[in-house]
DNA sequence: TCATTAAATTGTT
DNA sequence: AACAATTTAATGA
């Protein structure tokens, strides 16, 4: 199903066509956001009234540097990568997303334009929630509040982490790392399953490496017992391993 | 349900 | 980057 949209950095990619042919959330859809779930009737309502669904294909931005705030996203399925273009032409990879996460609510918060590139590593399905309902429910709902207090909380350990790895570390714990931020149960919460759909493909655009070599690190982690390898994805079996592990050799 | 074929993904150089 | 090997998905009897 991957056939390398020519390439996901490709900045030359259109402009997403997520605005258009899009939906309503059903209910499934909307019992499956975990923070819908803690808000009160009310404010449910208006969330059902104003939440919308599209689909994204494999390559297309989700959001783009530089664009006005229109909306709060979540990856209801597929995979999306979240990066940023250095001021030497280096596309940096912030971070992988996957069903379960929510983002853009700094960008919202702060009503200033986005300041990354969201790209779809295959064909996804995306949930937005307009900025103006987004702050209504900051103005409205404590649980909301307390939800995005810990996200941003979280997100910051992330970026900290992700600074961490993008130093010093081999390419075999980058790998190890970048598949154990997948799993942190605040940003994506995603019932506790340790499985992942993921292709040694994508795994590599996430984390900025040739196939060949996510293939080879992916060899060292399963010796190390921190996860198990299957055709077209994995499963954690140590995610603590996979956190703090040193993987330098096999 | 099974056999056949195409497509996707992995393993290796 | 290229190629072979393996796994999955799709098709039709």
């Amino acid at each position: 199903m991957y056939t390398a949209p020519s390439s996901p950095h490709d900045s030359t990619t259109a402009i997403p066509p997520l605005l258009e042919r899009r939906r309503f959330a059903t209910q499934a859809e909307l019992q499956a956001v975990v923070w819908w779930q803690l808000l009160e009737p009310a404010h449910r309502l208006r969330v059902a009234q104003d939440m919308m669904v599209g689909q994204v294909l494999a390559g297309e931005l989700v959001c783009r540097t530089g664009r006005a705030p229109t909306f709060w996203f979540g990856l209801l399925e597929g995979l999306l990568k979240m990066s940023n273009d250095g001021s030497q032409g280096q596309t940096i990879t912030f971070s992988g997303l996957v069903p379960g996460g929510w983002f853009g609510e700094g960008t919202l918060l702060k009503r200033e334009p986005y300041r990354y590139n969201v790209q779809a590593l295959r064909n996804s399905v995306v949930a937005v929630l307009p900025i103006d309902t987004f702050h209504w429910l900051l103005d409205h709902s404590i649980a909301f509040n307390r939800y995005i207090m810990n996200q941003l909380n979280e997100r910051l350990g992330q970026f900290i982490a992700a600074r961490e790895v993008e130093r010093l570390d081999s390419p075999n714990v980058r790998v190890a790392r970048s598949l154990a931020a997948l799993f942190n149960p605040i940003l994506f919460p995603v019932g506790g399953d340790k499985m992942l759909r993921i292709t040694q493909q994508e795994l590599a655009y996430l984390v900025g490496l040739s196939r060949q070599r996510v293939n080879e690190a992916l060899r060292v982690l399963s010796l190390h017992g921190a996860i198990r390898v299957g055709y077209g994805g994995l499963l954690v079996s140590d995610l603590e391993l996979l956190r703090r592990g040193t993987f330098e050799t096999a």
